[in-house]
DNA sequence: TAACAAACGTTACATTATAACACTATGATA
DNA sequence: TATCATAGTGTTATAATGTAACGTTTGTTA
């Protein structure tokens, strides 16, 4: 029986604020809101983040420099992951399509690469903000 | 019929090193590379990028912070891109793959969202490193 | 309880990217 | 040909993002 992995103190502030958080956030500013709880530097922010990536207790949407709480309950290590950005508001979504991830598990290129992740992101304008 | 946008000086430039480079490049090392020709800011790096960039003439590998020159010929403007990248070398190469393509632009996720762009990393072992 | 791994705290620094301002070149058009 | 709009240039300064290196503390396990 996979053993819940626990959390040290840095790690469980930090999955806290971005759980709470309903949009991504960045490293500086999640610094800035747990200065009050003692976490003084970028560095403290940045292992945090990167533990609880490894976790896949959160994905890194790298066209924006922010992170984001993982919403798939069973993603217990992220090897997968798709996003759909609203370039307007700026609001990220997980995708969690069963016939979109299992395409991509299985492609393969020419070359004969061994792929071991992916990450998505799709660009666009969410339906919001599509009528305004 | 479609005018061959002409590039200006900079811009000419900061494409040369990208397409002569069989890997991405950083903003700042085509910084480094260009001094001597007199672009000596990186505004001015960021700026040619920027436009080169929306002409589709080059990409962004968004999870390396990189530029790197567009392969497929007739890619006038960038909206739908792919890479595969090996994490042990580096080596990016961008995937062209008519039908992983013609998949991703007919998807639509259950919000009913407007996609108009994708960007698409595999990360893994290329051939020569998963020998080693 | 010794040994090890993981996490912590801190200072300093490296890397990546943009704001703001003034100026120049170019082509369209009235 | 004046003048207008647009794109590009050059410069200084600064913002935002991310790491290196060091030593200490904490928790696990043999």
């Amino acid at each position: 029986m996979a053993q819940t992995q626990t959390l040290s103190k840095n790690q469980k502030i930090i999955l806290d604020i971005i759980e709470k958080a309903n949009e991504p956030l960045k490293a500086y500013s999640i610094l800035f809101s747990v200065q009050k709880k003692g976490i003084k530097a970028p560095l403290q922010v940045y292992r945090a983040l990167e533990k609880l990536i490894k976790l896949g207790k959160i994905h890194k949407v790298e066209s924006r420099n922010a992170f984001i709480a993982c919403k798939s309950s069973n993603c217990e290590i992220s090897k997968a992951t798709a996003f759909s950005i609203c370039e307007t508001c700026e609001k990220v979504t997980e995708i969690s399509d069963q016939k979109l991830s299992k395409y991509l598990k299985n492609f393969h290129d020419k070359t004969g690469m061994i792929y071991k992740k992916y990450n998505l992101e799709f660009y666009g304008l969410c339906t919001t903000c599509k009528r305004n």
